[in-house]
DNA sequence: GCAGTTTCGCTACTTCGAGTATCGAAACCG
DNA sequence: CGGTTTCGATACTCGAAGTAGCGAAACTGC
């Protein structure tokens, strides 16, 4: 059961820095400008490295989200509690530096690229629901509603004024998404 | 108080018919294949035509939606019915044939291009914002929070499934942003 | 009619970024 | 050492936004 390694070069382990570098990009110039060629740069990698290992830059987009998202935390507790701590969760995840603007970015690439919705359905966005969905014992259409004000909600917020909420308004989408769970 | 018309060659009058070619031509290509050089092939126009009028791909959809959406119906009643009636208004505009593929590309390309988010604002977003903080008599940091909330999850709806929202889930997002208003 | 001005369509161009191709060098295995 | 794969570097294709230049057309005022 030894992992059997392939023949050849190793990959070199820099998909970390890449991540990093990614997001730090998008972070100073916003997600147009922020470019495979500078993301390379950044992160002191050619771009055929970065080509080899993801097909698209919103491919790259996507794992690095993945990365930065990591695991929904799951702290029991009721429904009420449970939705409460998603949407802070995703609230803090999504104010982070880069996270907002590369997140906004990917999705609306994906708007028009059918290849990119797939990747970041399968690899993002149906993880996250899922675990919603059985945790919280809701049918499907009511938790993508739900997914759909939230991160909306977000999304639109970090579009128009590049910056994250303020707390009162995050307090009133968890008020609100919490309310409409009953 | 005659018009006083400037000299030279008046402008031929085929703002409508632009505007009319560009919905089409993003309802049946999306945002990003709607190129200008398509979208004035498809106005019989030619695309010197379209720049000369409009400074970008993103002001030229501005105006497209401006023109779209036209003004805000206010048919009094209560606060609750006002607020009630501007998202099943909304939610109905932004469902009409690319309308809400361009209202979401626009809204993206403003995010890196300060010039277009100037223009967005200032042409669409603003007057909306103005009519429903004053007849609503809230503070502008509600109104932008509600406004938020109800374009963000039509735009994150439809950007996910290209189809405009099911009768339930515009409902339930009516009875969300209503209960919030009290 | 004619001079002045502006718009029209057309064609050609520049610019920039995503993604591809090629190639010699380097890193691993047996 | 031979086979295989990755690495960095450079050069390339392609598509779309936006620009430039031009002759023709449409209007005004004289």
């Amino acid at each position: 059961m030894a992992p059997d390694r392939p023949p050849g070069r190793p990959r070199s382990s820099v998909d970390a820095t890449v991540f990093a570098a990614t997001l730090r990009t998008v972070d100073e110039l916003g997600y147009t400008h922020a470019t495979v060629d500078r993301i390379a740069a950044a992160a002191g990698v050619a771009k055929t490295t970065i080509y080899r290992r993801w097909p698209s830059k919103g491919a790259l987009m996507t794992a690095c989200l993945v990365d930065a998202f990591g695991p929904l935390p799951l702290a029991g507790g009721s429904r009420a509690e449970i939705m409460s701590a998603a949407v802070r969760w995703g609230a803090a995840k999504i104010s982070e530096p880069g996270v907002g603007a590369a997140f906004a970015g990917v999705f609306t690439d994906a708007i028009n690229d059918p290849a990119l919705r797939e990747i970041l359905s399968t690899q993002l966005q149906d993880p996250y629901r899922l675990v919603l969905q059985e945790t919280l014992d809701e049918p499907e259409q009511r938790v993508l509603f739900l997914i759909d004000v939230v991160i909306g909600t977000l999304l639109h917020r970090m579009g128009m004024t590049g910056e994250p909420m303020i707390d009162a308004d995050v307090d009133a989408l968890v008020e609100m998404v919490v309310r409409a769970l009953r």
